[in-house]
DNA sequence: TTTGAAACTGTGCACGGGCACAGAAAAATT
DNA sequence: AATTTTTCTGTGCCCGTGCACAGTTTCAAA
């Protein structure tokens, strides 16, 4: 009894202080719309409202009906930050891509995605990677399990297994984790596939047909160059190949023929040499290669020691051994896929997708940036830029 | 005196209420450093750590180095979402820019600043555009005073008039109202001026040059063409023409000849006609011609007439007249200056600024995009993106 | 010593929204 | 009509930070 009667001491007392706060509401009219606004509006108390919002159940129809109609008159926009604030929970993320080891292609998207998580810490969004080893589907699924056990809000993955990613993604639908795609499409159709964010590999191939048919002279050759094992199983590969033949078909004004090839591995320098020897002797004329990995740079100093200076190069990505190249200006344009900024809104596409309850675009290709010596400079420090975004 | 007991009563109260969570404490170990966490750490209040946090004073030495000392182990990170909150102030921005009537370009920047406004809504960040008519200054100066008087928190500004613009930055100063300069550098030395964000005109026209390069045989003339008036007062069309020359200077393998033009008047389409066929008819091998500004597609339909239709075009800027001629494969480049990420990060600094005290790089060149018929697709489906960063 | 100003410290409401819980009202059952 | 059960509604704490204000201590001057 006597705690009830201090209690209701208290209550007063904070009854007051709300009583002398109440001259505010009247000099916010300009401001936001709040949900206390709508419950005046409505004739009911805040959470009633909030019963509505978040379809809670236990409305009347005609409180529901009347708070419907304030909310859509006031245009009522729930406030993000103060939703966040009182959420007070920790949203998991995990990532399943491969790992930097043997391509350092794969160290981009986990930059980007990084930053996006150092930029969403205090929504309470936090990741934790589940790196595999490239070309290992048994690591991948291994590594999947660990996601599946680990009671995740969402998963982040590269599902370069076609077999075990549609396996591991068919195990996220059961669990209801929502997924989304990066780098290697996969065709889903159910509720929990948020989106795919990556390149288009068709559109690369014709964008680098159409570079070096702009420096070609008529009658030329030009090489479609594959550095990797298992090509006819990669579809980003063949897919580029696709591209850059439909390229020269449409425009034969300057008739350049294209010569194919393919080498496994790469490692191999002294195979690689006589390999590449050979096709040069067998096509003398070829004038322009176009290599569909990011590993062009296996290739330059071969190039050199053969004495093939003024060919033109084409090749993908913006990691440092290519960019040493392109400084060098041995290497003409390197295909920008944007791996950083694929990271970067893979994770913001879930966080739009958990806290903002925003659908993210089913399908996002990013940008192919052409870059060259001359403009290279400025997408090395637009990683930069990103940290500035919130 | 009844008063006072009754607000005993209540501490008493609240008091136990404190106790009551206690164990939450122990439980949030892993979770986020918070200011009461520094306060425990250090034997003080919170009101204490805040002073020192804000640099409020009034806090004894002893104190002040236990809570430096807690910070620093705890390494403590403020919570933005709790502060943006808490401090339920409202930040407005003014914009001082060209409007859009003369050149749809800086609609562009409008775009971007207008995303970045959007996201950032529930910071209570707002954007107040004050538009001047392009290249009438005193319509500049008009609108700079109009700004002066709004108490504003920020300014945006395109300082594209030199004098007028550093007279409104000095009265800035005056005021202590922080500006960012946006597409047009103006050497600032005070502690009010936070960042530029622009492109580099200079490599931008090397950039072109390498372009038009890599498409020309030996012994083939380049033009190029500045459709502007008064362009010996526009350092961005000089320096353009500046980094296009250099190029050419230092790379003198295919002894490539530039031939310089200018021509005022683009509505003048007779004039302009009769001015293009005299140069073509003077310098019959120009195979390349590069327009320094955004102008390029007022040329187009004049070069198909004159049957000059194989001669490579580069020119500037993603509006939709140029982009028509680029889908016609009639213009081969466009340079991207990234307009509308130009007014999207110069909100964002200014908001890096404001409410999270981050101190913006001074010079922030975006990418020179090179965009072709090929890959521009993705550069206009890119502003989509921007709405999806928070 | 007393007084009073100055320096310092702690407490609690506010921000807007989520949600648990206590009540009230309505409906269903005795 | 009295009761239990179900449906519905309002209140107030919580999230982490900012800040006003009340309160305490220190220290110099009277």
């Amino acid at each position: 009894m006597l705690l009830l009667s201090r209690c209701y001491v208290f209550l007063f007392f904070s009854e007051t202080l709300i009583s002398h706060t109440k001259d505010q509401y009247l000099s916010r009219m300009n401001s936001r719309i709040r949900i206390i606004d709508i419950a005046k509006k409505a004739g009911v108390s805040k959470g009633t409202v909030d019963r509505v919002l978040h379809k809670r159940g236990n409305v009347s129809p005609i409180a529901k009906e009347k708070i419907k109609a304030a909310m859509e008159e006031l245009d009522y926009q729930p406030n993000v930050i103060a939703s966040a604030l009182a959420y007070n929970r920790r949203w998991r993320i995990a990532a399943l891509l491969p790992n930097h080891k043997n391509d350092p292609f794969w160290l981009q998207p986990k930059i980007g995605m990084e930053k996006a998580i150092r930029s969403l810490r205090d929504y309470g969004v936090s990741l934790e990677q589940f790196d595999f080893r490239d070309g290992d589907e048994v690591h991948f699924q291994e590594q999947g399990k660990k996601i599946l056990a680990g009671e995740f809000d969402a998963v982040l993955v590269a599902p370069i297994f076609s077999t075990e990613g549609h396996e591991f993604l068919n195990q996220c639908c059961e669990l209801k984790i929502p997924y989304l795609l990066i780098n290697t499409f996969l065709e889903r159709d159910d509720p929990f596939f948020l989106s795919y964010i990556g390149q288009d590999s068709y559109q690369s191939g014709v964008l680098a047909a159409k570079l070096l048919d702009f420096g070609m002279s008529p009658g030329e050759k030009v090489m479609v160059l594959h550095l990797e094992a298992d090509v006819y199983n990669s579809m980003h590969l063949l897919e580029k190949e696709r591209g850059f033949k439909d390229f020269f078909e449409k425009h034969q004004q300057k008739n350049i023929h294209i010569v194919k090839a393919a080498y496994e591995n790469i490692f191999d320098k002294k195979g690689l040499r006589s390999f590449l020897k050979q096709q040069f002797v067998d096509h003398p004329n070829i004038k322009g290669v176009f290599v569909t990995t990011s590993k062009l740079f296996h290739i330059m100093d071969l190039m050199s020691e053969l004495g093939l200076e003024e060919i033109k190069m084409v090749g993908f990505d913006l990691i440092e051994e290519n960019l040493d190249y392109l400084k060098q200006d041995k290497i003409n344009f390197l295909i920008n896929q944007n791996p950083v900024k694929q990271g970067f809104l893979g994770v913001m596409n879930i966080f739009n997708h958990l806290i903002l309850k925003k659908e993210p675009t089913k399908k996002q290709y990013l940008p192919l940036d052409v870059v060259m010596l001359e403009n290279m400079q400025y997408y090395i420090e637009k990683e930069e830029e990103l940290h500035l975004i919130i």
